[in-house]
DNA sequence: CAGTGGTCTAGACCACTCG
DNA sequence: GAGTGGTCTAGACCACTGA
C-alpha cells in the first residue's frame, strides 16, 4: 500500500487533498477546525496544524483566525524554479561548462544605470561582459554589474578561474533576489557572440539581488536559442 | 526594533541566517545540533526544528539524520513563480480581460499530439484556440487540449464565458503540472493574432496537467510582445 | 550501534479577528 | 467577547545513517 495513516501529518494531508479533489470540500467551502479533525483522525492537533499549514503555504487552504479555514477559491499555481549556478545548470545536462570574461571594467556607474539598478548615487561599480560555453558552444551571454561598497573582496578575484557568478553564490550566500524572465530579439551584437540568426528569439533573465537594502549585483543573462526552463508543480 | 525574539522560530531563523552571512557559519561547515541550540537559544528543540526545517527546504541548509546540519555548499536558488489564471494577470496589470474562442474540435488525438503530450491512445480531446485579450489588445494566444476522458463534464460547459483555463482550475483544483518556458519567434498565423511583427520574439510558457496519473491538459501558451514574468526570492 | 534529525503528544497561552 | 489558528513546551519514540 501507497496509503500513509491519518495520524502522520502526511497522511492528513493526502486525505485532505483527496476530500478537496472529491469535491466533498469545494472551493469556498469552511473546512471543520483543527481540533475537530484531531479528534477525527484521532492524532494531536499540532500534527492537524502541520499538514493544514503546509497545504495554506501551497495556496490550495487559506486560514484565519476565528475565522476558521477554507479551500481556496482562486488558487494560484506555485511554481518553484530551481536556479541554479549556470556551471551546474549546463552540467546538468550533460555537457562540459567554460566561460571567458569578455571585457571588465572598474568605473563609475551612468546616472542611467545607477537609476536602472536602484544603485547608491556614490557606488563604484564593476561591470563584467561573460560568455558562458556548453561543450564549446555558446550557451547564454552575461552583462553584470557589481556594488564594489558591499562586495569590495571580488576586486582581488580571480574571476577567470571561478566565474562571477560562482564567486558571489559562495561569498555572498544571503540575498534577497528579484528576478524577471522574458524573451527579446538578438541584436547584432548577440547574434555574433551567440553564434546564431540576428533576430532569433532570445530568452532573458534579468536579475538584481540584495542584502538587506543594499544592491549587489544586476544581471542580464541571454540564453542562446532553444534554451528552456522547466519546472513541476 | 525589528528584532526577533531568539525563542520564537523566526528568530532563530533570521538568527542563523545572519551566522551564516557572517561567514561565522562558513559554507560546508557543520553546526550545532538541535539539543545544543535550543540550550543556547533558551527554547524548545521543536522550535528550533521548525526554523533550521524552514531553512532546509529554502535550500539554505543540508540536514542529514546522525550527520548533523550542515551550511549548503552550493546553493541553489528556489524562485517561487506565482502562476496566476490569466484573467487575474491581466487584471493585475490594470486592464480589462477578455477572450475569444477561435476554434474549438472535440476529436480523437494524432499519434503526434498522443506522443507528445502522453496522452492515453484511445483519449477523445477537445481542441480549444483562445486569443486571451488585455483592454481589447491581444495579450495571450493559447492552444490547448483536453482530455474528456478526465474532464468529460467540460463539454457542457459554457467556454464562451469562463474561460477552460479557469472553468480547469475551479473544477480540478487539485493537479500536478510541468512548466516549460522558453522563447519563440513568431509563425506568420502568431504575428497576426498578436498583432505583432513577424519573427517578434516571444514568451512560452508550456504546460502539462495531470491528476494522479492521468493527463487532463496540455496548454501552449504565446504571449505577446513585452510579456514578462517577475518572481521575488 | 549510537547519535542525529523527524515526528508525535498533551497541554498551554497568545493573537488575531469576526460577529 | 469568544472562537479560531499560531506558537511554544517538555517529553517521548522512531528512523535513518555514519563511524
Amino acid at each position: 500500500m501507497t496509503e500513509l495513516d491519518t495520524n502522520s501529518w502526511q497522511g492528513i494531508k493526502s486525505e485532505v487533498m483527496r476530500r478537496i479533489s472529491d469535491r466533498r470540500w469545494q472551493p469556498g467551502d469552511l473546512i471543520p477546525g483543527e481540533v475537530e479533525l484531531a479528534e477525527e483522525f484521532g492524532c494531536a492537533r499540532a500534527t492537524v496544524n502541520r499538514a493544514l499549514r503546509e497545504l495554506a503555504d501551497s495556496g490550495l487552504l487559506d486560514r484565519k483566525r476565528k475565522a476558521g479555514t477554507r479551500v481556496t477559491l482562486n488558487p494560484v499555481r506555485k511554481a518553484t524554479v530551481e536556479i541554479p549556478v549556470i556551471r551546474k545548470d549546463v552540467e546538468t545536462r550533460g555537457k562540459i561548462y567554460s566561460f571567458d570574461v569578455l571585457d571588465r571594467k572598474d568605473l563609475a556607474p551612468s546616472a542611467v544605470l545607477r537609476q536602472q539598478y536602484g544603485l547608491p548615487a556614490s557606488a563604484p561599480l564593476m561591470g563584467l561582459w561573460t560568455l558562458h560555453r556548453a561543450d564549446g558552444e555558446p550557451f547564454a551571454y552575461e552583462e553584470r554589474w557589481i556594488n564594489l561598497l558591499v562586495v569590495p573582496k571580488i576586486i582581488e578575484a580571480d574571476l577567470e578561474t571561478l566565474s562571477a557568478n560562482e564567486w558571489l553564490v559562495r561569498n555572498m550566500p544571503l540575498s534577497r533576489g528579484e528576478f524577471t524572465f522574458s524573451a527579446g530579439n538578438a541584436t547584432a551584437a548577440e547574434s555574433r557572440l551567440l553564434n546564431c540568426p540576428e533576430d532569433a528569439a532570445l530568452f532573458i533573465v534579468n536579475r538584481s539581488t540584495w542584502v538587506v537594502d543594499d544592491a549587489i549585483t544586476a544581471v542580464r543573462l541571454v540564453y542562446a536559442p532553444g534554451f528552456s526552463m522547466k519546472t513541476v508543480v
